[in-house]
Formats: structure tokens, sequence, C-alpha cells
DNA sequence: AGCACGCCGACT
DNA sequence: GTCGGCGTGCTC
């Protein structure tokens, strides 16, 4: 309780609170000037010996026993976000415990974080003074070149001038050769639907148009069902209404498709993509651009979902089941539950679709929470393809590959077909085994084997990109008899290529498509291919269209049947069934080989059956008999140190002070139990819901702050965890 | 995260 | 005798 003086200095004292932009669990107070800043403005403060850009998240009472700095700058006029962003935000932040100042640097364009002013008013366009040109003498070769550009072309935002040229615009404009005039806003070009929608389809939107206010859909349909052909007649009258529309999804892979479909629908130049591949000047031109209103069309990937919008309409997340929705590093939040939070706040729909949908987003259709939509015919009337379990045991196989699958992977290009090979597996072998003593070469940073690449010849750790070149003999006993034991993607690439030497065996993964639009330039070339085998990890299984694929064969997916992740199961499915759906989108039927070694395992046979309804039923149903999410709520507090006794005692520490109502169990080794030199384990917090493991997560963790042996180790809280 | 301070090995 | 290794601690 204050006592009046207490009061009087709150007052007199008054301080603002700044979430500095640095990895700080706590905001910090600076002296309050007057005027006092606008909540969520940007400011620069002293900090330490330097100075930090931070935003003004609150105003409170001088804290005691310090004295405050004053504020040096208040960077802008007014707010960057509006008051319902700020608040998703603030909840991001709580919910996910992670500290404010780096909640708000992950969500702001980097520029914006270094203190870049806001953009002003929009960039004009250029032009000739066609007076002026004849009567001007003496030009320099770029001022020549730039003149030239803007009469062959007609006139151009800075932003489309080729950089070199761009030096002669002050000269130009200052002799009044060239004028500057504002852009008109782009033009929203609505095209109609190019294919008459099917009867579902037609229902999913009627009750997309439907919904006034906060509501959350979950569009449930199988793959070639016309998803996206549903979100662009759902987002239609959002547009003509003048309201804008943001499309999440999963990976920058999948922009250019969407964005293209968006373009030739809503009109180019009100579109926009978001991600990180972008630099940082056009990043912040199209979060500007979604600000002020301009871009009407947003499409881009976790990140987008923070992008200002000067009037909300509908929010899409496509494949939200797709895992890289939530963060995996810094703060770890989840962008598709963000985004339906964020719906809450605006008030607005939001579509949440996939073909196989996550276990929680189904649970919370059948509890009622969301509406469900299904799709259940393919918009094409093709049928899905017919899986096939390849029994494995006792079979010959090469490269991994049994006779079964080979003599299908030649009749389908035979026929002119192509084929999709999919293996979870990068490089050449997944790990290499001295034939003679049975040692298998591991990371020396990490508990995991090394792979085996050839091209270029490199034992590289997947988790934390140590390379080595080849021993030549094993370390322990010095034989030179070291096998490749596995198979990768590279692997099948060679062999498939020596056995099929007259066609094309295109590669598809991390190692060979690092840029992007490598990926669209490399599936351009597949599309316009003749026979062909693609060879790839899950690059492949994301909603990528291979019309010319009949045959999809599934390589090795047994050790997703028995792992410890509770969840690779779920992942296995959509996996297989992802994948599975790109066979046969063109005109001819598809069929779809899966290998196994245990193909008698009961979720085989549920996906043979290609019910993922069912398969979801199944699993739900082992969540909720093992306590498991979407049933319970998780949390996880990881810890990391390059001594494990120090893991072990921090954690055996703050499991004790741990309240009531927070289920505690470990510390558990990870998963990965050392990794990049750390030593790993983890706390597994339990609760009955959301909101009470945040509540009790929120007092506890005030407590692991102080805790000494917190010190000595590296600590983060995950809630919601996807990976373990 | 930065960026200090602070005590122990190989160099002009 | 110093340069610098990164362990520990602080930033209103």
């Amino acid at each position: 309780m204050a006592d009046d003086t207490e009061e009087l200095t709150a007052v007199t004292d008054s301080a603002v609170e700044v979430a500095v932009f640095a990895p700080l669990r706590q905001n910090f107070s600076y002296r309050c000037p007057v005027p006092a800043p606008a909540l969520g403005v940007r400011v620069r403060v002293p900090f330490g010996r330097g100075q930090r850009i931070g935003i003004v998240v609150g105003f409170g009472p001088t804290p005691e026993g310090t004295s405050l700095k004053e504020i040096d700058a208040v960077i802008d006029p007014e707010p960057l976000l509006s008051p319902a962003l700020q608040s998703l935000l603030h909840f991001g932040s709580a919910y996910y415990q992670h500290p404010l100042g780096e909640v708000w640097a992950t969500a702001l364009p980097s520029l914006l974080c270094r203190g870049r002013p806001l953009p002003g008013a929009d960039d004009p366009l250029y032009l000739c003074n066609a007076a002026a040109i004849h009567s001007s003498a003496r030009l320099g070769p770029r001022q020549r070149a730039l003149l030239q550009l803007l009469q062959e072309s007609g006139p151009l935002r800075r932003q489309d001038l080729p950089a070199t040229l761009r030096p002669a615009l002050p000269g130009l404009l200052a002799r009044d050769i060239l004028r500057a005039e504002a852009a008109p806003p782009p033009l929203l070009a609505v095209q109609n639907s190019p294919h008459a929608l099917h009867a579902e389809q037609r229902e999913a939107v009627a009750a997309l148009r439907a919904a006034h206010g906060f509501s959350v859909f979950l569009l449930d349909g199988v793959t070639g069902s016309g998803k996206t052909e549903v979100y662009l007649e759902a987002a239609r009258p959002h547009l003509e209404a003048g309201r804008q529309v943001l499309f999440l999804v999963p990976e920058i892979g999948l922009t250019p498709q969407l964005l293209g479909r968006c373009r030739s629908r809503f009109g180019a130049a009100v579109v926009a993509a978001y991600h990180s591949g972008q630099s940082e000047a056009q990043r912040l031109r199209v979060w500007h651009g979604a600000r002020s209103g301009q871009l009407r069309v947003l499409v881009g990937t976790r990140s987008a979902l923070f992008l200002p919008l000067a009037h909300p309409g509908l929010i899409v997340v496509d494949e939200e089941h797709d895992p890289s929705f939530k963060q995996q590093s810094g703060w770890l939040y989840s962008a598709r539950d963000l985004a339906i939070r964020r719906a809450q706040l605006e008030s607005i729909p939001i579509v949440l679709g996939s073909a196989t949908p996550s276990l929680e987003s189904l649970q919370n259709a059948y509890s009622g929470k969301y509406r469900h939509l299904r799709l259940r015919q393919r918009a094409t009337a093709m049928s899905l393809p017919p899986m096939t379990i390849l029994p494995m045991r006792r079979r010959l196989l090469q490269a991994g590959l049994s006779i079964e699958l080979l003599k299908a992977c030649g009749q389908t290009l035979d026929a002119g077909h192509q084929v999709l090979l999919f293996l979870n597996r990068r490089g050449y072998a997944p790990a290499l085994l001295c034939h003679d003593c049975g040692t298998v070469l591991f990371c020396p940073r990490c508990s995991a084997p090394l792979t085996w690449h050839r091209r270029p010849q490199r034992l590289r750790c997947h988790h934390c990109g140590h390379e080595a070149t080849h021993p030549g003999h094993c370390p322990q006993c010095a034989s030179v008899d070291l096998r490749a034991v596995g198979a990768g993607t590279e692997q099948l690439e060679d062999y498939l290529q020596q056995r099929f030497p007259e066609v094309p065996v295109p590669r598809i993964d991390r190692d060979c498509v690092t840029h992007a639009g490598q990926l669209e330039s490399l599936l351009a070339r597949v599309h316009s291919a003749g026979p062909a085998i693609l060879v790839g990890t899950q690059m492949l299984a994301k909603g990528h269209h291979f019309p010319r694929v009949t045959l999809v064969g599934i390589v090795h997916v047994d050790q997703s049947l028995f792992s410890a992740d509770f969840r690779a199961t779920e992942r296995l499915a959509q996996t297989v069934l992802q994948v599975a759906g790109r066979a046969g989108r063109g005109n001819e039927p598809g069929r779809v080989l899966l290998q196994s070694h245990v193909p008698e395992h009961p979720l085989l046979a549920l996906l043979q059956a290609g019910d993922y309804g069912a398969i979801a039923h199944h699993l739900l149903e082992e969540r909720r008999s093992a306590q498991l999410p979407p049933f319970r709520a998780l949390a996880l507090l990881r810890a990391e140190a390059h001594r494990p006794e120090r893991v072990q005692a921090f954690l055996e520490a703050v499991a004790g002070q741990a309240p009531a109502e927070l289920e505690i169990s470990g510390p558990f080794p990870s998963l990965l139990e050392r990794r990049a030199g750390f030593h790993r384990a983890e706390l597994w917090l339990e609760a009955a819901d959301r909101t009470q493991l945040q509540r009790a997560l929120k007092h506890w963790l005030r407590e692991v702050g102080k805790q000494p042996e917190g010190r000595r180790v590296r600590w983060v809280v995950d809630v919601d965890p996807l990976n373990f």
C-alpha cells in the first residue's frame, strides 16, 4: 500500500518505461519529458556508456534507489503501431515470457530498430520537363542516361531507377529539367475467378463472407481441393470495401506462387510480399505501404504477422499445420497462434487452411471454438492417388530403394512421366562407420553422428555446422575401412543418375537450394522437362505443384514411427499426405509407394487409407489418454551450459520452487543432449490449460531469474513447444 | 547483447 | 615488464 508521500513522489517524479532493443528481461525507466511521449513511439536513450533505441511502453513511478536519466530524443511524432498491434506485442511478450524490447525488435523492420526515421510521404514519380530538356546544355553522362531512361519508360519512382543513376536526381531537379509529382495511389484491379467454384468451395466462401468481427475458420481441404481459390474469393469483398488482407505462408519458397495468384487477381500494384529474403530497404517500403493503406494484399512469412494495417479486413494462415510458423530462436512465438490473437484484437475474421490441419486446430474445430469448413473433393475431379506400402524387411536395397520402387520408377519414366522421391535426409549418408571396430564418427561438439557429403567431400554436423574432412582412417583403430551407412538425398541422386542415365535427376534440398528464387527456377525447369526423377527433402512437400509427377516414392520414414518426440507421428502423417498430394495433379492419375520396415504398423494402414480425419482422430485419442497437448498446456524450461552439472543444479533448484499449479517433471536430457559444445536439459512444465500455465509461469519465472545458479547457464522458456 | 572490469600465460 | 584470454556483472 502506498502512503501519501509515496503517491506524491509518484506523481511528480513520474517516469517513462522504455523497452530497450536488447535481450534484457526488464524495462528501463527514464525521466518523463514534457510533453510526455505517446505509447509506442521510439526514443533514443542513454544506456550503459552508450545510447540505445527503445519503445515507450508505459509510465510509472520512479523506481526506488535509482536516479533517472533523461531521454535523449523522441524519434517518432506518432506511435509506430496501432493500439491493437501494440497490445498484440505486449500479449506476445507476456505469453511467451520474452522481453518486450526483443519482441518489438522482432516485429519491426530492422531499419526502424536502428533509428531510421519513419518514411515520409510516398515516393514521388520523377518525370522530364519537356521544355527544359532542349535548353539544357552541359549534362553529365549519368544525367543524360537518367533523362533517356525517363523519356523511354515514362515517370518512375526513385526505387525503380537503377542505383547508379539515382545520384543524378538532385542536380536535374535543381535545374528544373526533372520534376517530382505525387504518385497516384495504386489501383485495385479485381478480376473474376477464372474457374467456376464447386459446391463445397462456394459454401466455404459464403461462410467466410458472412463473418462479422472476430471469428476463426479452419479450412480443412484435401490437396487440390482449391483452398487458394476460397481464400481469394473470401478476400475479395474486403478489398472491394477498402480493407486489407494479410496472407501468412510458412516459407519464403511459397510466397511467389501465392503472390502471383494475388497479383493477377487483384492488381500487381496493390499486392506485396514481406519476408526475410528481401533487402531491409524493401521491407521498410512494404511495411510503410501496409501502414499507409496503399498496399492492400500482403503475403509473407512469420514476421509479416506484425505488418501494420491501416484497414485490416481478413487474415489467412495457409498450411497452418506447418511447424515453420513457430520461431525457433530468440522470441519463440507461434505466428499462427498470434495471428488468431491479432484477429481477435482487430475484430476481424481469420482463416486457417490446410489439407492436414494440426491436432490443436482440429480439436478447436471439433469443440466448436473454430468454424470447421471442409473441402473433400478435388477441384480437378482427379481422385487422390492410391498408396501402397512396400515392405522392406529382408529385401535387397540399393541406395535405400527396393526393387519394386525402382521398377515403378522405370515404368513411370517409360510412360513419359516424372517421379518424385521423398527422403528427409540431406547429404550422401547419415553416418560413417568403421567396418573393423564399429566406431561411428561423431561431431566433436554434439551428441550426433556426422553426415557424409560427397560434393564437396565433407563430414558435416547438421546441428551445429561443424565441418571436417574425411579422416581416411578410423580414429579408434586406424582401420581404413570406413563405410557410409544409410542413404541421403545425395546418394539417391548419384545412384539414380547412374541407373537412369538418360533422364535428369534434379535434387531439391537445402544443400542445393540456398537462395530465394533458386527453387523457383529449378521448379520451372522441372515443369518444362520430360521424364525426370526429382529427389528431395521437406522442401518438396510444401505446396508446390508438379503436374507431370505421377509416381511419388517415400523412401524412409520409419524413424518417425518410434520417435521420442510425441509430435513425430502427427508430423509424419502430415508430411506423407502432403508429399502424396504432389502426385497426379495434372491429367494423369498418380500413385504413391511408401517403403517401410514395419509395414504392419497401424499408423501406416491409416495413412494408406488416406483419411487424415481418421488419423487425426486416432492421434488425438492417444494425446488425450497420455494427457498431452492439446489436452493440456505444456512449456519447457531449457537450460544449457558447457558443464553438465551446472545445468542439472540450476534445473533442480528452480524445479523445487515451482508453484503448485505447475506440474513439473525432469530435468530430462534434451533429445540432442549436447549441441555445439553445450550440454542441454529441460524441465517439462504442465498445467490444465494455457491460461493457468501462463499465470503460474509468470510468477515463478521472476524467482527463476533471481536464482544464482541461473547466472552460469543459458536458459529459455519455450511455451507451446513444437520441437524437442 | 555490448562493453566494461579483472586476474593469469607468451611476447617486444 | 606488457598484450590479451574470456569469466563475471551491469545497463534506468
